[in-house]
DNA sequence: AGCCGACTAGATAGATCGCTCTAGCAATAT
DNA sequence: ATATTGCTAGAGCGATCTATCTAGTCGGCT
């Protein structure tokens, strides 16, 4: 079940570029609009490859294709709260530097997973479970930060659904009306209400 | 250019039934998944009743279906906060009242542009500034009310946008997770923030 | 009565959809 | 050497998509 290593190819791997390919062009486009020929075209892959590694089809693809989104985001969260002390730091930081990002691609690539959990949450089982289990590692992982950071637990939880609330609905409000001052006005939030809630367990 | 008033039918007229089946499906299901026929059967309309009111197409229609929900919903914000005097209050029903809603349609109806925006924000640009000005009204109502209750014009904008990021986002997480919670929890969190913000405005 | 614009009605075109199918290649196992 | 397995390769199927087209109905106006 491992994915062939017994040739070092310099290319990633038939798999691994279409599940590549798929993650960029759903986040992009959407589920629905994304169709497996343009998949196939950009991950240079021929049809019997994609129903031999995904035998599911296009909905096993895009069930995988979340998830790795979702590792890839979670690994960005991982990178902005580990590698700074201060979580009010990483809050700021995180925020201003995904309008930085929403900006740079011309208000394209936001989160990768959104528009696919929305289109898919009332119609495919296993694609919604994929994304809430993408979302929920998102979540756990701010959460953990902010319990080190001495915040109580409940308080801890409740931080990390609001920063992530935030963050989503500005982006699609970013996205909407092609400005990134939402992202950087519900940063603002944020960082204010972690900072309240610090303020709250040392003054306990 | 008016809507046929001559005949006061029973009916709500053609075009108006096209356009609210758009706007459900469309909030529904999403834009790309929605069918033309999907939507001609739901409200009972031959083919080509739709493309004579809509000479643009599906485009044309996805727009106008933005344009209805957005009113619709801004009602919704505008029953809300210009019923209560207290918009501590009003943010917290309405908060209460979303995660009531989103339960009770078994996580199917939440917000009715939020999916339809993504899926178009890098796509069709008529439909893009439709939902850009559908958010720009909710805002500016929502904003109106702070302002109303005495907070400053910078924080009240502030304000606005922050609610709708929360709103927004949960419902995303709310669909995705089947669990309404986070937008009780992202309510909490907006009531806290308007609470700051008048004691701010007070302390003055 | 006769006309005309608004609207209904649906067959059909042409493209694209997801997917299946058979055939063949390359490398390993026997 | 031969068989087996893992993967490549793409033609093509039936279904469905949006949109166009022609024809016909209906009500109000002159």
């Amino acid at each position: 079940m491992l994915t062939a290593k017994s040739s070092p190819s310099p290319v990633p791997g038939t798999r691994q570029r279409i599940v590549d390919a798929s993650a960029e062009l759903f986040g992009r486009n959407g589920y629905t609009a994304t169709g497996i020929k343009a998949i196939l075209s950009a991950s240079d892959a021929p049809f019997g490859s994609l129903y031999h590694f995904f035998p599911g089809g296009k909905e096993e693809l895009g069930a995988e294709a979340i998830r790795v989104a979702g590792g890839t985001y979670l690994a960005l969260v991982k990178a902005f709260f580990g590698g700074s002390a201060n979580v009010v730091d990483a809050t700021r930081s995180f925020f201003e530097g995904a309008a930085a990002m929403i900006e740079a691609t011309d208000y394209a690539d936001a989160c990768p997973i959104a528009t696919v959990a929305l289109e898919v949450a009332s119609v495919s089982e296993p694609m919604r479970r994929a994304c809430a289990e993408a979302f929920r590692s998102w979540l756990d992982e701010l959460e953990k930060h902010f319990r080190e950071a001495g915040i109580d637990e409940s308080s801890s939880h409740g931080l990390a659904v609001e920063l992530f609330c935030a963050i989503e609905g500005a982006f699609l409000l970013s996205r909407a009306t092609r400005d990134p001052s939402p992202v950087l006005i519900a940063g603002r939030a944020c960082v204010a209400s972690v900072e309240a809630a610090l303020r709250n367990e040392s003054a306990r």
